[in-house]
RNA sequence: GGGUAGGUGCCCGAGUGGCUAAAGGGGGCAGACUGUAAAUCUGUUGGCUUUCGCCUACGAUGGUUCGAAUCCAUCCCUGCCCA
């Protein structure tokens, strides 16, 4: 018997063996993706301010995200198709992840109504009544085109009471059922199902179990980094993504910041996507070697050294604080672009250092060595 | 020279007897940001005392009043119009 082609495989080439981080590839339709991988932020069809070509030149990033909910509201996921479908459109000839819509059920709170069916929002941008099923958003995502969909789920606040977020884990179950039922184009696009259950470890539990059952070709963890006290994040990420299956993807949702990006590799997690780098960067923050620096700070104004002497990026090679100083002082747009190219690679590039730590076996050394410099108490 | 409008905290500007250390912007200083409703949002911005409080402050001086940025007088300065 022949064996379907599907659109992802993933290898695990090495388990690091005193931290069970992995070194990993994924083979996807547009390249390979060397994991753990951080994965930049392009919501809607671009990563705010960057071109392609700098995503592959400054930041050397081989798959990015971009967003069901968004591009269904604009331009429509019809326009991207007739466009010749996502990769075109942006002129992305690398890899894409859609996320789902689901994380616009939580951040929409406000505006939407969850029933069994889907969740009717109310559009953020017109107000006009919108609803996006789990069938509706694999249309969307089919539509798009990218190499991996998430299934649509519900990401429950921090806040919820165990009733709640049992109920809505379970519908989040019965959605992803239905995601894979309408997702027959395996070949072309992996789709991934998401974990839910909250700050609740049965719930954990359970939720993986159903999930695996329905044998999807990668997992997320979905529904942390909502809010929650470190503790919280580091108990549920080190609780759930060691019992994830070890021949396939694991992907931690939303995060984040270098020591949650390092923490989820520490578990076990492969991937991992954030708009805090390009976020920061349009307001003034960078991530260094040293720690967080704000370039709005009057401390910068004639301070004419690099902003990370030890980061490889455009920015760092070419301008000094003291100019990112003037350009967000005077609200230039370079600055966002400068800080961008440099947060993006930074993270980028921690990843690039995490691998080659794991292949070396020196992952703990590596991890101790960052934190004491970042500033990290650890 | 005549007329007229006005002088408020770093800047612009509201306030026309007590609720005013004085709205709102801007600027300054700092903080937040984690599957992007974010080039956004929040705090703070006279001095001393880090509670109560006291002092200084709305062009200057003097006055009316229990009480004045707000009313009166004089003076100084600025914009505009006419000569």
């Amino acid at each position: 018997m022949e064996e379907k082609k599907e659109a992802l495989k993933f290898e695990v080439k090495k388990v690091d063996p005193r931290t069970g981080a992995r070194l990993g590839v994924m083979h996807l339709p547009h390249g390979d993706v060397e994991t753990p991988v951080f994965m930049p932020v392009g919501t809607q069809a671009t990563v705010k301010s960057m071109t392609p070509d700098e995503m592959k030149d400054m930041v050397n990033s081989y798959i990015i995200l971009s967003n069901t909910y968004h591009l269904f509201l604009r331009p429509g996921h019809e326009l991207v198709k007739e466009a010749g479908g996502l990769h075109k459109f942006m002129n992305w000839d690398r890899n894409i992840l859609t996320d789902s819509g689901g994380f616009q059920v939580f951040s929409l709170g406000a505006l939407r109504k969850i029933t069994e069916e889907g969740v009717e929002f109310r559009s953020h941008i017109d107000g006009s009544k919108q609803f996006i099923s789990p069938e509706k958003s694999m249309e969307i995502q089919e539509a798009l085109g990218s190499d991996i969909m998430m299934a649509f789920d519900e990401c429950a606040p921090y806040d919820s009471s165990y009733t709640y977020v049992k109920n809505s884990m379970e519908r989040t179950t019965r959605w992803a059922k239905r995601c894979k039922d309408y997702h027959t184009t395996t070949d072309k696009q992996a789709l991934f199902g998401i974990i839910q259950g909250g700050f609740y470890k049965d719930l954990r539990d359970k939720s993986l179990e159903d999930l695996v059952k329905l044998d999807f070709p990668g997992y997320a963890i979905g529904g942390i980094s909502v809010g929650e006290p470190k503790e919280d994040f580091l108990d549920i990420l080190r609780y759930t993504a060691p019992k994830m299956p070890e021949n396939k993807p694991r992907y931690l949702m939303g995060v984040g910041t270098p020591d949650y990006l390092i923490e989820a590799v520490f578990a076990g997690i492969d991937m991992c996507d954030c708009v805090l780098p390009t976020r920061m960067a349009r307001n003034g923050t960078a991530l260094t070697h040293h720690g967080q620096v704000n370039l709005l700070n009057a401390c910068h104004k004639r301070d004419f050294s690099t902003l990370d002497d030890e980061c490889d990026c455009y920015t760092c090679k070419n301008y000094s604080r003291a100019y990112l100083n003037h350009l967000f002082k005077t609200k230039e747009i370079l600055g966002a672009r400068l800080l961008s190219i440099h947060n993006l690679r930074f993270l980028v590039k921690l990843m690039e250092d995490v691998r080659e730590a794991i292949k070396n076996e020196t992952l703990v050394e590596f991890r101790d060595e960052f934190y004491k410099k970042y500033g990290y108490t650890k």
